[in-house]
DNA sequence: GTCTATAGCTTGATAGAC
DNA sequence: GTCTATCAAGCTATAGAC
């Protein structure tokens, strides 16, 4: 790689922008040379695989992200309530304040490859796994746990679809708020 | 309309099917030429404007059903909780149990022209003031009808995108169950 | 009302110069 | 590592026969 015109952390941000905001299907290697600055030629030299390539790239980051911020500071020691609260504000983040659509949403619409729907598939179930343990830890029995996680992962991806439809964002900062009661708080769900 | 060969009905329906699944800039003539029998000169007699009469055709359906499914029943007389009851019963026939995708959702993906999106926003507020209505109706205060509304819709939205993602329906079942009580139950939400 | 045929553009992908 | 140029296939849309 010798000066390259994008570095890769770059280049896979941008790329993930536009899989995220489009979906696969019309996530165009047009519309990709124009958030990149590169020319198609040039993303090829980059994903030699093109876009399914691009797109394991993108899924692959992703969940490195979500290693980092989610997984790793659930596992942590302290009190449960403070590391979900940790976690949501990361979350707050990552979905810009709800303003961002979730790729887990949009790349799970048909167009791709069934390996990309499978890692899809991996993604969020990784993640409600580690919602799980965190319920669990905060006093959850196996089923509650589990269902605490699911409800977690429906009020995230529900506010972000609200928020894209009505353009409001004000239900996902309820949700991410909420996030600490919901998983390891006290009161019935 | 001498002797079509797909009456209106089955038409739109089966054109609504391949937006709903794959969303306004993924769904090509080829497919809706493929999932309603009719080629593409034929699709244009029918839909003169295009793809975009086709999905506004299709959002006008939509608004319909709401219309005759949710909207109006929500109106009647009766225990609130009943009528709510009763539109979950539709919701989960809709969607099929949880199998099917939203296309208020999918459409809401950029693609679309700027009305498509603005319908499309119009029948998701207007859902939203439905809920409202007979949350308000079940005792909830302004502020408090407004919210339940809001996590209805965000709950529905929610364990779609997870069925969708992990093939998982149950999350689906446990939403619609729980409606009742999350739009005019007693429980603090 | 449906069809075949086609126009003009965009797509994903490749070849080869620098 | 990036580029221009190009290809075959797919896209939306239209013309015109039956």
């Amino acid at each position: 790689m010798a000066h390259p015109k994008i570095s890769s952390e770059d280049l896979i941000g941008r790329v993930a922008d536009v899989f995220r905001t489009q979906g696969y299907q019309a996530a165009s290697l047009s519309r990709i040379s124009q958030a990149t600055g590169l020319e198609k030629a040039s993303l090829y030299h980059r994903f030699p695989g093109g876009k399914e390539d691009m797109v394991a790239a993108v899924v692959s980051n992703l969940n490195q992200w979500f290693q980092d911020q989610v997984f790793t500071p659930l596992e942590r020691s302290g009190k449960p309530a403070e590391r979900v609260r940790f976690v949501a504000q990361r979350l707050r983040e990552f979905y810009a304040d709800g303003s961002k659509s979730c790729a887990l949403d949009t790349l799970s619409l048909p167009g791709g490859s069934a390996a990309l729907h499978e890692a899809v598939r991996g993604s969020l179930a990784a993640l409600l796994q580690a919602f799980t343990g965190i319920a669990r830890e905060g006093g959850a029995s196996g089923a509650e746990a589990r269902e605490r996680a699911e409800q977690a992962i429906i009020e995230i991806q529900g506010s972000l679809v609200l928020a894209r439809v009505l353009g409001d964002c004000k239900p996902f900062h309820r949700t991410v708020d909420r996030l600490p009661e919901l998983l390891v708080g006290s009161r019935s769900i």
